[in-house]
DNA sequence: AAACAAACCTGTGCGC
DNA sequence: TGCGCACAGGTTTGTT
């Protein structure tokens, strides 16, 4: 499922094949990906607008345009964007397909239909798409104050899963990278947030970093449903430095005794290694 | 404040 | 082989 890493991914293939360019032509195939304003919304707002800057806080894409709003998309579980050829066939639960003025289209496809597209104006976040007003620091781009952190795990009493999930608390952190963070670390999912003393907290800021980084150096993590690939319909490689997340029984490869054990935390589906997480 | 559950969807993969 | 059903997950909303 996209998360930071992934959705990082789709903004570089974006930024490199939508910044400057104009949308000729936009056609939505289903108003429900449009449910937060309308379908005549979101062609009135991309048609003739050029495309700035492409930009990207948490799981959200922002793409910045010269009419002074803003296009906000956001993948949720089974979202796709997708640049093809003028002439290319659009896949099966394509919502929005949207030519540009090079003869190439981009394409907005989910079959879950939970993802969305919006086009908001920027001065009017806080009204128009609150959740993004609302979102924490995103580690890719705004790197992570330690001190910071320290201060937000202390004061938000919680299991640090649910935390690391919280997108008020870090933009970008979904459950597969949770997991993996929490592995990285040496911590248990289910630990509290307040009281792990200074080392751990360390471990933690690195492992929030190392992981999400290293996870967009690699493509992003495709999982064996194939939902999530980058704007050229590739996947990524991440899955396959996956220590913990969907490997139950294999052996922990930071301590080499334990068994990958998964458990329900936070109501999301958790592997942690019960001997070296604590 | 935080924990929990349900809702939104549909493709996949399992058990029988 | 085919059918039915639980499950997956990001986020919001509502309840305890």
């Amino acid at each position: 499922m996209p998360e930071a890493p992934e959705v990082e991914v789709v903004r570089l293939g974006l930024a490199s094949g939508l910044t400057g360019r104009r949308f000729a032509e936009v056609a939505v195939g289903r108003d429900r990906v449009v449910r937060r304003t309308s379908r005549t919304a979101l062609i009135a707002g991309l048609t003739g607008a050029r495309v700035d800057e492409v930009d990207r806080h948490g799981k959200y894409l922002i793409i910045g345009l010269d009419t002074g709003r803003s296009a906000m998309i956001h993948l949720r579980m089974s979202g796709q964007v997708l640049l093809v050829d003028g002439d290319a066939g659009a896949p099966a639960h394509t919502h929005v397909d949207a030519r540009l003025d090079d003869g190439r289209r981009m394409l907005f496809v989910d079959p879950r239909t939970f993802g969305e597209v919006v086009v908001f104006d920027p001065m009017r976040v806080a009204d128009e798409v609150p959740e993004l007003a609302r979102l924490g620091p995103d580690p890719l781009r705004d790197g992570l104050d330690l001190a910071a952190l320290r201060a937000g795990l202390r004061s938000r009493r919680r299991a640090l899963k649910p935390l690391l999930l919280d997108q008020s608390f870090i933009a970008g952190i979904g459950n597969i990278y949770a997991d993996e963070i929490c592995h990285r670390a040496r911590l248990r999912p289910t630990r509290r947030s307040d009281g792990l003393g200074l080392a751990a907290e360390r471990r933690l800021a690195s492992a929030i970093v190392d992981v999400l980084r290293e996870a967009v150096a690699a493509g992003g993590s495709t999982l064996s449903d194939a939902q999530y690939v980058g704007v050229d319909g590739r996947p990524g490689e991440f899955q396959r430095e996956h220590r913990v997340h969907a490997r139950p029984g294999a052996r922990c490869s930071t301590c080499g005794r334990g068994r990958i054990r998964r458990s329900t935390v936070a109501q999301r589906g958790t592997y942690h290694c019960p001997v070296c997480q604590r």
